[in-house]
This record gives C-alpha cells, structure tokens and sequence, in this order.
DNA sequence: TTGTAAGCGTTATCAT
DNA sequence: ATGATAACGCTTACAA
C-alpha cells in the first residue's frame, strides 16, 4: 500500500525499541521477551503494522510470487487449472502471475521474459503449440529456475512434470468408439510436435490396432502450428468431408477442436450420431446440453492445478538443489453420451 | 530472477564507472555523455542486464501490478474481461494480480487484503454478490488507492466505473419476448443488492410497462446471497414450475443462471420453446450449439476489461489527485434464436 | 535480551 | 559529465 506506510520503524519510535527488536519480535524470535513480544504485537496490531512485501523480497532475494503461462485463460480447461493453482499458492503465502501465450510462441517468449525478469520464484508451463525453441526454458531451468511442466509438457527437460494420461484416455474414447460399431474414425488433433498430441495419437493407434483395424494415415488430421482451434477445426473437417471415403466418426482431442468440428457439422447439416458421430476432449460444464450431447473425455484439471503447484513448491522451497524428478499422472475421466450412440437401427428407429 | 544476478553495479565495475552514471546512463539521462552511454548500453546487454523491479518498486514506492477480483475465472465473462485487462496492462509494464471471490464475503475480503498486502498500485473490482459491508472499498478509496468498479459496481463510492448498459439489455430482451408473443416472463436474477440486479430488473419492469402488461413480483426471482448460480438456478426454476400460474419465458440474467435453468428445462423434459422460452446474459462461445440454440444477451467483456484498464492506469498514473471520476457504459448485443422463437403455429406445423 | 550497522538493487540529491 | 551517499523497509551478523 504505497498510500500509507507504516514501517517497523514506527513502532520501534512508538516503543523505544530498535528496529531489529521489533523484526525480531514479529517474527517471534526467541531471544526477545515475552513481554517485548507482547507490546510490540500489539502495537502492530493496534496500527495495523503490514509488512511490506517489496522489502521483504529484496531482502530475501525472492518474491514468493509464481508465474504460470498457458496458452488460452478463457478456455475452462486451462481456468479451471489456475483455480487449482492459486486455490493452494494462495493458502502458502504466494501469489499467481497469469500469463498467456494464445499459441504463438514468439509472445510466449515475450511473457516468460516478462515473468522472469519479475523475480518470480517458480514457473509454471504449458507451452504454445507453435513451440519449438525450448531453449529458453532450458537455460532458465539450468539457472535454476524452479519449473514444472503440466498438460503441454516439455520432453528433454528434466524437472518436474503433471500429465493426464492422454495415451489411455484416448484409447478408451477409441475404443468406445469402435465398440459402438464405428470403423472410420477421423483423429482431429492438435499440433503434431505437442507431447499431448502425441501421446493421444499413440491412444488411438493403440486402439486400433488391438480391434484390427487398418489406421488409415488420411483420417489422422493436425492442426497447424500457431493456428486457432476452431478455424482449424473447420478446414480440417472440410477437408476429411471432401475426401473420397469419408470417416464415420470424429474424435477431437481439445476443448475447441471438439466445439469446432460440432459447429462445423451443424453448420453442414450433418446428422449426430446418425452420419457422423463425434467425440472430444472437453472440459466445458455444458456439453451435455449441447445438441446433441455430446460424448467427452474429461481431463481432472483442478487437480492438475493444485498437483502442478505443490510440486513447484516443493522445488522452491527445497533446501537443497533437488535433483530427484518425477512425472505425475492423473487419470482422464470419460462420459458417453448421444453424440457416440450405436448406429443401430434400434436407436434409428426409436428417433 | 533470484538465481542469477547482473546488477547496474556489476556494469559500473566492469566499466570503472559509479553505480549512478549507469543508472543514468541505463534511463537516458541527458546529463551523461553520448559515449558514456553507448558504453552502458552496449555492456548492459552483452551481459544480459535486467532491472530488478523489486528493487525498483521498493525504491519508487510502488510496484507496477495492479490486482482485480472478480467472482470467478472459469467464467467465460470474467475471463475474457481479464483477457482485456492484460492486453493492455503488459503493453503498459504492469503486471495483474487475479483474484477470485467466490461469491463469497469473506474470501473477497481476505483476498482484497491480500492484494493490497502485496503492495498493487490500484484495484480492479466486481464485488461478489454477498457483499454488503464495502467499507473497506471505501477506506482503501479514501486512503487514496486507486479503484476502478466494473460490471458490479458500488454505488456510493465515487470513483471510475465501467458497466454494460445492464437497463437497456434487459429492456431490449424483455420486449424481444413480448414480441414474440410471450407474457409471463419470469425474470431469474442475481442477488437483490447488486447494482446489476437492479439495472436489470429496471430494464425488465420497463419493458413490461411500455408494452402494458402487469409485472407480476411471484416471477421476479433472486438469487440468495453467498449462493451459487447453478443450483439457485435449479431450486427457482423449480419453484415457478410449481406455482399455480407458470411462467410462459424465463429471462435469466446471468451465464450461469441461463445454464441452470437451461439444464433444468431439459432435466424435466420442458420444452424449449414452446412450453417455455428462455433468453438469457452469456457470454459462451457456444451458444449456438446448445438444444436448441440459445438466444442470449451478451457482453463486451474483453472491451470492459481493456476500458477499466484504462482507467486505472489514468488514476494510478495521474500527477495530481483525480477528482473527477466517470461511469463508461458499454452497450450490449443480442443474438434471438430458436430458445425465443414465436409461439405461433406456424412454427409448431414445421417441427 | 536488546541495539548497531550492513546490505538487498535502485534512484535522487548533492557534490565535484 | 560523473561520483559519493543516503534512502526505500526489512533482516541478520555482530556487539553490547
């Protein structure tokens, strides 16, 4: 609070004590009195003595301020993260400096320099998907930076890392896809270089493969590096429609590929489930009331959040270089709905 | 950057000046020589110097962050309206501080003496909608720290403020319904006290009376205080659907609250909308996709934030105290849909 | 148990 | 044009 100071020199003066008591006694040191400690507490109490945090991180040599960069804040995956990040920063003193790339990797390295050179503690990162250089994030970690990666992971740098298990959770959508008798399904997914991206393709070749099912390489879609999901979506999915032999299915492995290609067939007319049906990675709150609803796999992203956070604490507050790391896994969560029915005449019929 | 440390003294080592020639040499002081400078200069960036902000927040007495609070990121209005604030805050140098009350009293006001603890330069604020006491608001005003109301504003503080033409979106969605042929208009609104409740109730009644239907108060619901949407929402919705007299169209003032009574209406099977129109304030990007496509009032969110923005930074930044203050209004969109289609025959012969 | 003084990295004042 | 020094608010050797 610039607008009024009131220091521990002021209630040094008020007490006749030294200023080095005082600190002492706020900070309950044991080689005050009890007595001192008393009336200097209340005095601070009385005035209503904030330390000042600025001091107090010059002093220290550290802000007990994080920053976490994401590529999207209105996109409810990424939010609900950040709430699970700040839900615990906050609870440990710290507090959260958001940042976003929106996919262009040029303004993610602007940010992280702008994250840095504000003497944060930690760094929190999801990359761009138009990242290749992660050379900055390399120097920055062997500076010493604290860094923890989550969802969009960074492969060769070792540290701490918090993941969905995207390779299962897109076999089972797979899966369930093919269970419910569809044989072409159209992969709709993110840039090809992203860990996640990878990961979900494996998923679903995984599954594929153990229902002997040719993957067919024209029905595996990627988005361009710094392009927007939902025009992505469109071209692509224009794209599959034109071609000869058309998918039956789509899977979409984000929040707005998944909203895109729903918009894109609805916008053409395409009946869901019935000629297309369509399944997607999705953490909105209201895919069930989407027409149809919509079949999802959900990722835990509250969870990632507090996960993602408690290890970076963990870095920071380490005495100790630490050297140990560890990947954290959480399980992705899947929902069928409409939009993935059976195309059995049953269903057809009851329409 | 506490793992590393360039400092303007390791600059005037290197170079057999003192610390304040390249201070001033590093902010183009006119009174250091061309040559001196280009030295500084070209040093300073061979060894990568940044600034420490801490040190200079402590120095200057204020830190370049400004702090907002809003109720909740994962909500598609605030999250686009922080969206806003950052554009404009990093292009300025201040970084933003987000803070989320929940909805609820106590948080907020533990998280606003968190912010302001941390030293912000000025505060961003839509108070949550259990907000009664504002004289903290009031006395960190008058302290002089700079405060700018957005969306939920408090009436009795005199300082900038930035709202959407809440009278008149609410006035142009009512009459929308009463058009289309609709008379029982339920109005499902935020908590009674909230500056946008009764601008929105204002537009409503309005409207109502312009067209000469009676406004019958057993369909103007609140929201309790502390309460969230979602179930409030279902718990209203549930209770006019008990009432002798329904409701023939539901207007509902919120993102969360057009979501709640939407899943509702679908829940009991309640058809939309013919059994029951509904329209409501959302800023999703999805809303066209809804069952059935909803039609919606909607806010210049990102256009709010880059305003209050703004302001802030004229307060913060003004050399004299700044005794005039205004009230921006932002005008809303409306987007009519299938949710709000005319009950008339024709439309029923075409499904 | 308490006080003195140095220092965190800057900038501003006052010399030179 | 440049340098010495104090100060921002706090913590911590070191002294007393």
């Amino acid at each position: 609070m610039r607008y009024e100071a009131v220091t521990i020199r002021d209630i040094a003066q008020a007490l006749g004590l030294s200023t080095s008591t005082v600190s002492r006694a706020l900070r309950d040191s044991h080689e005050i009195s009890t007595e001192t400690k008393r009336r200097v507490l209340e005095h601070a109490r009385s005035i209503n003595y904030q330390p000042n945090p600025i001091a107090v991180s010059l002093r220290e040599r550290k802000s007990r301020s994080i920053g976490i960069i994401v590529s999207e804040i209105a996109n409810r995956f990424f939010s609900e993260i950040i709430n699970g990040v700040e839900s615990v920063a906050i609870d440990r003193g710290y507090n959260v400096i958001i940042a976003q790339s929106l996919e262009s990797a040029e303004r993610e390295l602007r940010q992280i320099q702008f994250l840095t050179s504000r003497s944060i503690d930690g760094l929190l990162v999801s990359v761009s998907n138009e990242t290749e250089d992660t050379s900055l994030f390399k120097e920055l970690h062997q500076k010493g930076l604290p860094i923890v990666f989550f969802d969009r992971v960074v492969q060769d740098i070792d540290t701490h890392k918090v993941i969905v298990d995207n390779t299962l959770g897109a076999f089972d959508a797979t899966v369930h896809l093919i269970r419910k008798g569809y044989r072409r399904i159209a992969l709709v997914t993110n840039v090809e270089g992203l860990s996640i991206t990878k990961e979900r393709e494996a998923g679903y070749r995984a599954a594929m493969h153990k229902h002997g099912i040719p993957v067919d390489d024209a029905l595996i879609r990627h988005t361009r590096p710094g392009g927007q999901a939902e025009p992505e979506a469109a071209a692509i999915m224009s794209s599959l429609m034109g071609q000869e032999d058309r998918p039956d299915a789509i899977f979409a492995t984000s929040d707005r590929l998944t909203t895109g290609c729903l918009r894109y067939l609805k916008k053409h007319n395409i009946q869901i489930p019935d000629e297309m049906a369509l399944i997607g990675f999705s953490n909105s709150e209201i895919t069930e009331l989407l027409d149809p609803p919509l079949s999802i796999v959900r990722q835990p992203a509250f969870e990632m959040g507090t996960t993602a956070i408690q290890m970076l604490l963990e870095l920071i507050e380490s005495k100790r270089p630490v050297t140990q790391f560890r990947t954290q896994v959480l399980a992705a969560e899947h929902v069928f709905r409409q939009s993935t029915q059976s195309r059995d005449t049953e269903r057809v019929k009851l329409r």
